[in-house]
DNA sequence: GCCGTTTTCGGCCCGACTGTTTTCAGTCG
């Protein structure tokens, strides 16, 4: 069992303990270990196999949970979990889903009410009967309404992007493992799409006993929880707690005429064929063919150049004028990790990280960074402790310390600024006035109107002090929608001021969407890939915040951080030459 | 359920917001 399907089974538990009456540190301590698991990088599978006791040594993990890992490991759930689960009908984790729904409401639906699935919910709605119940008044009854209604139009189980490359990575492994094939993972996976519905893989092997080795090895994959189908060169899984993964096996020269129909996406192929159509091609995933005879197919440079195409970087491939580009050998030369030199935006242990200041600057040099912006919240932020001007002013000092010390690597002193309800900020000018860099967020208070949103975050960027809008649409992908917000005037203030916006690469924001970055880019706004680390380990979501960025056509040149510290001081400077507002 | 010790129990982050109350409960982050 992979390290999300762990976790989602121990944030399961976490809910049923909820609905049960659990003590709340007791649910607490389940949710906790559900983030440890998911942050801690390398799968505990391997872990359990080498040296289970280690488990311990995870933050919030002790004997019991550790046995409970273990347990999840080799069997796939643990008994705890099953015995609360069957004392709950299933939809009841459902209705808890709901945004609004909490275990006491789901829990007083259930007993009064006899209520037991999203569908008996709407009904009871439907015959007002909620009216009747303590604390449900017409309000609550409508929002509930609502979220119904919105919970019905996304049925599809979509897995973040760092979760199936989980998945991916451990399969790639595995099958790898056996030299003869060549293994690929394609689809939207491939893509570096934010979520993903399902892993497709490719192998490359000769027909016959190679390509027949190849479905057997995959069946036998002991994270299969079904196969679905198995042919000769096709097969169909469902992993344990994780994706239906579909593996087709072909020959060498169909592999990459094979590669590139399983990346996809549909509309991009589509493109393609007419253009093999219009050239008296036919483009299919064994090849490009004229007539019976195969002119390409061997790899993806062939067939693109056959089509008369530049090679088309995955992130690029959804039919949004990447192949024009490629047809004029135009396509943008795009921004890759190693292009990034600094991390802008990271938290520690002063307000809601993890680690210590000196813990995530170690961590970032790990990494080959030259810089990192400590940029921890501000005070309006209160349940993570936000930093006030004292506050901040000692986190200061020390940086300035650690600087002295360090040869090298420069930490920028910084902060994440709330933006409060009219769009002030959390803190006054002559505090911002001596920061490196300042990124300034939404977190609170986000309203239904559009204008509103608006006018904070454009006030905000344009504030002289500030140098970027972190995660600037607040959605949380599969939890919750961005806020209404006009998009458009938010890029003229970025490019009026040459404030930054941010590609906050934190596996469930994914914030900007790669749509947005690349509208904005095409208006010549600048950005910046970060990760809101709030552990060392989550420096490692840098490479999300690059696939955003590659998604939308970036070069290193529009990515501020793939600069050195100079250019991006000067950068800065350019931008936030200290003009005191009133 | 974890953790640390003031060392085997007692504390564990808590304020804002909403809708419902009329002094608060539930939810969220």
């Amino acid at each position: 069992m992979e390290n999300p399907a762990i976790a989602a089974l121990f944030d399961e538990m976490a809910d049923l303990l909820e609905l049960d009456g659990a003590l709340v540190f007791r649910v607490r301590a389940y949710r906790n270990a559900a983030r440890v698991i998911r942050d801690v990088g390398s799968p505990l599978r391997e872990l359990v196999e080498t040296d289970p006791k280690q488990l311990t040594e995870l933050p919030g993990i002790g004997k019991d949970l550790a046995g409970k890992i273990q347990e999840t490991v080799t069997t796939g759930d643990f008994a705890d979990h099953r015995d609360l689960r069957a004392k709950f009908p299933p939809g009841l984790l459902e209705l808890l889903r709901i945004q609004g729904l909490g275990p006491k409401r789901v829990k007083q639906l259930y007993d009064e009410l006899h209520l037991a699935s999203p569908d008996d919910l709407r009904a009871a709605i439907a015959q007002g009967r909620l009216v009747e119940l303590r604390g449900f008044g017409q309000r609550s009854v409508e929002k509930l309404q609502e979220q119904l209604e919105k919970a019905g139009a996304t049925a599809e189980r979509r897995f973040l992007l760092a979760d199936a490359e989980q998945w991916a990575t451990a399969l790639l492994k595995y099958l790898g493992a056996e030299k003869r094939l060549r293994v690929e993972a394609a689809g939207s996976y491939r893509r570096r799409r934010e979520t993903v519905a399902d892993l497709d893989i490719l192998v490359a092997a000769e027909p016959g006993e190679a390509a027949g080795d190849a479905v057997t090895r995959f069946v036998r994959y002991p994270e299969i929880q079904e196969v679905l189908a198995q042919g000769e060169t096709k097969a169909s899984v469902r992993l344990r707690g994780g994706p239906q993964v579909d593996l087709r096996v072909v020959s060498p020269e169909e592999h990459g005429a094979a590669l590139m129909y399983f990346t996809g996406s549909k509309q991009h192929n589509i493109e393609l064929r007419k253009i093999a159509q219009a050239k008296d091609l036919k483009l299919s995933e064994y090849g490009l063919f004229r007539g019976e005879r195969r002119v390409a197919g061997a790899t993806e440079e062939e067939v693109y150049a056959e089509l008369g195409l530049d090679w088309i970087p995955p992130e690029l491939r959804e039919a949004r004028g990447e192949i024009e580009l490629a047809a004029r050998h135009a396509l943008p030369d795009l921004v890759t990790l190693d292009h990034i030199q600094g991390e802008l935006h990271a938290h520690t242990n002063a307000t809601d990280g993890k680690a210590s200041l000196e813990e995530m600057v170690d961590g970032a040099r790990k990494l080959g960074y030259r810089y990192l912006a400590i940029t921890d919240h501000s005070k309006r932020v209160t349940m993570a402790l936000g930093l006030d001007e004292r506050r901040l002013r000692e986190q200061w000092a020390q940086i300035d310390e650690l600087n002295a010390r360090l040869d090298g690597f420069t930490v920028l002193k910084s902060i994440e600024l709330d933006i409060l309800d009219h769009g002030e900020l959390d803190l006054p000018d002559d505090v911002l006035a001596e920061a490196d860099y300042v990124v300034a967020s939404l977190h609170y208070g986000a309203s239904k109107r559009e204008a509103d949103n608006t006018k904070r975050l454009v006030t905000a960027a344009l504030h002289p002090h500030v140098d970027a809008i972190g995660h600037p649409t607040g959605q949380l992908l599969g939890r919750r929608d961005p806020y209404p917000l006009d998009f458009d005037e938010l890029v003229a203030a970025c490019v009026d001021t040459g404030c930054l916006l941010e590609l906050n690469g934190s596996p469930e924001r994914m914030d900007l969407p790669d749509h947005l970055a690349a509208a904005a880019a095409a208006r010549g706004v600048r950005f910046v890939c970060s990760t809101d680390a709030h552990a060392v380990s989550h420096l490692d979501a840098m490479r999300y915040a690059v696939s955003i960025a590659r998604r939308a056509g970036l070069t290193k040149s529009q990515v501020a951080n793939a600069g050195s510290l100079a250019q991006l001081r000067k950068e800065l400077k350019h931008r936030s030459p200290y003009r005191p507002t009133q």
